[in-house]
DNA sequence: CGAGCCTTTGAGTTTCCTCAACCTGAGTGG
DNA sequence: CCACTCAGGTTGAGGAAACTCAAAGGCTCG
């Protein structure tokens, strides 16, 4: 469970002790939620296997992915201070979690002094991706956003253990455009011509990086 | 300091014990930093008056605002997982902030139980504020950004005390811009017509709003 | 009071969106 | 087993939003 749960950084006997306190685990079939915003947050989820994208809604229906999330990080956090959940996290395939209750932490972190430096620490990565995102969404166009977006997923792929070179995008265009902040159609048009420039090979969601550089290019050559 | 420097949530006991601790200030000049992306992370700030802003630069040399922080904020956070900071903290006028010592407080928070749950409340929060970004950069378009940013900005100053509908812009149109994700003429081209339309009146940088409902409605009645 | 920065406003251009048609592949029922 | 359906994806044409470039006016600060 450590290896998969919960980031490095803990000690054996520390991973020991959690391992008693997470055991349970939920499955998620593609298309239901985890948890929904506005519920009361009783647990955060570390990723066992599969994709889940976390997503808000605003009043007027318009909806804005925040995140995908893969196997090995930690979901939930953002709820924490309100103790209520900050978004809906649904999945993108079918996903086990495992369930770290929070009554179960608190009374434990008493005993477990790395624990707390690591959720800190979980938090505080979420923080630094969030504030990478708005620069993404703030300052780059479309191209550079849709670069970025490849080489991201490509190095989280390969921290996995999976190719960093060749893999399956869970999501659709449109969820990719809700991310990025663009249309379905422009995310579209961006791939094919990512394609055409020799960069990539895309089928359907089967994505096939041919030249990495170039691609690291689009967006570090701008202005 | 309580009130100024710490969010409410702690007993009275605790304040007091935090008093003893954060005894330090420090004073920012208009334009200088307090920190800076990369130093190692010896403290985080409570702004005791002022206005600052924190930013991130690419190695490109494209930057964004990732905050503007008003008197009673928290700024440093983002740092506390690598233990370095993650932007740079700016002063947009001449200001004074709390110095909480990192040492200091690892050691205190055994004594104090509420301390380590108020740092995670703070974190979170800042997580919660962050994710509203993404949405405002993702799916909003330049007057629904200009309006919630408005919004914002009178609500967090009447919260602090400040008059909800009369206010100083400590920032310039560039400044807004950046953190918005637009350029500094569409921001000055909106505020002009915002305030053709009556819903504010604007001179530099004194803001007075006019019709507070009108500006909520901008970015309410959109699709 | 002058220099430099900030702001405003205009004209033209680019980027991305909208609308629309068509294609593809997976799943379904006859 | 095949035609059908439907969601997801591609591609094109036209338009709207925001950007770029440019010029001029206003504040602030030394």
């Amino acid at each position: 469970m450590g290896q998969l749960c919960l980031p490095v950084g803990m000690s054996q006997q520390d991973l020991v002790k959690m391992d008693t306190i997470v055991q349970e685990r939920v499955r998620v079939h593609k298309g239901e939620t985890l948890y929904r915003m506005g519920e009361p947050l009783s647990a955060v989820y570390a990723i066992r296997f599969g994709t889940l994208k976390t997503h808000v809604t605003m009043e007027d229906g318009r909806t804005q992915i925040t995140g995908f999330h893969l196997p090995g990080e930690v979901i939930g956090l953002d709820g924490l201070g309100e103790m209520q959940h900050a978004s809906d996290a649904t999945a993108l395939e079918d996903a086990e979690v495992c369930v770290v209750r929070f009554d179960d932490l608190q009374s434990l972190s008493n005993h477990l002094p790395s624990l707390q430096g690591q959720f800190l620490r979980l938090m505080s990565k979420e923080i630094s991706q969030d504030q990478v995102m708005l620069i993404t969404l703030g300052s780059m166009r479309a191209e550079e956003r849709l670069a970025a977006f490849l080489v991201n997923m490509s190095e989280r792929l390969s921290a996995r253990g999976y190719s960093s070179t060749e893999f399956v995008l869970r999501m659709s265009r449109e969820e990719i455009g809700s991310y990025l902040g663009l249309k379905l159609e422009t995310v579209s048009r961006l791939f094919s011509r990512f394609a055409e420039a020799g960069l990539i090979q895309i089928r359907q969601r089967h994505v096939k990086i041919i030249d990495m550089a170039g691609i690291k290019q689009v967006y570090s050559r701008s202005c």
